[in-house]
DNA sequence: AACTATGATAAATAACACTTATTTGAGTCG
DNA sequence: CGACTCAAATAAGTGTTATTTATCATAGTT
């Protein structure tokens, strides 16, 4: 049994199919055919179930395939390791942002990064918390930003900074004419939210819950974005509730409707989560130096609240 | 890298000496010579210290090291993810016994395992906890028999039996009247002991302590078995705690002179325990089994006390 | 029935682990 | 200081093994 057999059987108990994963270990299908029939000979158990198409794994095949995962994560420590005694920054690092995150953290933080860490080639991904979570668990993803706590097995969290959220009050609003806004102000019923599957569209429902507790599904219009949920707010569907540093670059724009709160204000903590297995630890280490330094800049607030991102 | 290698690594980290770790690998030293030379160079760092005598691990080295046991422990794993597929029972195994059970539980237990798993091949060794703490750890031991709870990290427990402490009164001592005893009527100054090390001592103390609480260290003579101990205690130097089990094949000849105590009896807690990641745990759970049966038809208190091996 | 996709097999080759034999180097003793 | 000893490194040869290209077998599709 080598690495190498391991690292095969799990290129094909990923893509169900011996000539893809071929391709994706960089050798010929044959190679994989016969290392993988070693690997069943030696252990003396059929691991990939070929009568079936696609390609199923057997009972034992899957318990293989998933100790064969951790074997393989192990073994990579060793270069992390190895990284980490050189100080070397650097190799592949497969980064995801949600969305609400991702179009104002990533301007900042992504010019800075690249000039500190030029070695590290980043392939950043924009994706929800639940498609994040499964992708940090399967080895597809070194680490994630999203809102936390998350409270989920295998994974750590890191904080990077708390986002106070902002009100956006269109005119005509009920709201207009306050200068500033209080949580006690928020009703479920005129707030426009995120699509289902948004964290930040959780994070707000929890917000209003804590002062209504009215569970009715009768919301108002979703939206996919920001900028939607803003256009649709102009509209006068009600108000909304934007992350902090969204209104940033918007102010001269938005900013005669944008209402902050009366602190402690509601806020969303940011984190960079990644697998309990610390792989590559030393560039989530640099990430997370290098969003701390832009962060301390961008966001003076103090005084927070912080509100769950999961709706219970 | 391969699985081998880190074997190699990891077996002349342990002898300090690449011939005799050549031997315990079953190859010739200088194949252990070109196989490190190839990791080392594969990841660019020196592992071993040659230019000391006994060679030593070098910073880098040490953390590789203790990776590559990690990584080598995984990879075992899938041999008994198969085993455990097969139904297969077997190999060799490694199990520790702490002194005060060896001597009863092992003739009690050895026969009807053997005769039951014939292929696995049993290495027994006494070992105080500590001992056995430290080869759990290092992976030289498999699994172990001993007092608990230890509520050490990276080793689980799993409850065998509870044992109660019967007590053995001399002629002449001030309770060989009574025809059951208390706890309450033990004093730390006239009660024998184990030497330190043993945890049947620090069970004890524990007893004593919890109703008279001088810390008192002008003890009577201690002793390295029970045996002995039940010796010396004839000689009148003070009265001893025994565990049931050995009292049962000695019954005849310690007779008039053992004392059950009142109910709840005080009894240690005896568990199997091993490494957390749980390897050849098909054994274990059939060394589990074995052991209950036999303690069911032997021990018959129900009403018992634990009473926790660590002086605190 | 021809086509397509996909895995298995065969033969050749390049890489590699391992062995025996020998050399180098460091410490030790007369 | 040179001879001796122990241990690791090196050299050369050999059998093994991972990998490749080319080809075949099979099942599902059009």
């Amino acid at each position: 049994m080598t690495i190498t057999q391991l690292k095969y059987a799990l290129a094909i108990a990923e893509h169900k199919n011996f000539t893809k994963a071929a391709e994706k270990c960089f050798v010929t299908q044959p190679t994989l055919s016969t290392q993988i029939q070693k690997l069943e000979d030696e252990l003396d158990i059929v691991i990939f179930d070929r009568g079936k198409k696609p390609i199923e794994l057997t009972d034992v095949g899957r318990k293989i395939v998933y100790q064969a995962r951790n074997i393989v994560n192990e073994a990579d420590r060793i270069q992390d390791i190895v990284d980490q005694q050189k100080g070397f920054i650097g190799g592949e690092f497969r980064l995801g942002i949600i969305p609400t995150i991702m179009p104002t953290l990533l301007p900042m933080f992504l010019k800075t990064f690249i000039k500190k860490y030029p070695k590290v080639k980043l392939k950043i991904e924009e994706l929800t918390t639940e498609e994040i979570l499964a992708r940090l668990s399967d080895g597809h993803l070194d680490a994630a930003i999203a809102a936390t706590p998350l409270e989920s097995d295998n994974i750590k969290e890191r904080v990077l900074y708390f986002e106070p959220f902002v009100a956006y009050i269109p005119d005509n609003h009920r709201l207009n004419d306050k200068k500033t806004i209080e949580v006690s102000d928020l009703s479920i019923d005129d707030m426009l939210l995120l699509e289902d599957g948004h964290c930040f569209r959780d994070g707000v429902i929890n917000l209003c819950k804590s002062f209504k507790d009215q569970t009715d599904e009768n919301f108002q219009l979703e939206s996919g974005s920001i900028e939607t949920l803003i256009k649709l707010s102009n509209e006068g569907m009600g108000m909304t509730l934007l992350p902090y540093l969204h209104t940033l670059d918007t102010i001269e724009k938005l900013g005669p409707n944008l209402r902050h709160f009366k602190e402690p204000s509601p806020a969303r903590e940011v984190s960079i989560i990644y697998h309990k297995s610390e792989l590559k630890m030393q560039i989530i280490d640099a990430i997370h130096n290098v969003i701390s330094g832009i962060i301390r800049g961008a966001i003076a607030f103090q005084n927070v609240e912080i509100i769950s991102p999961k709706a219970k």
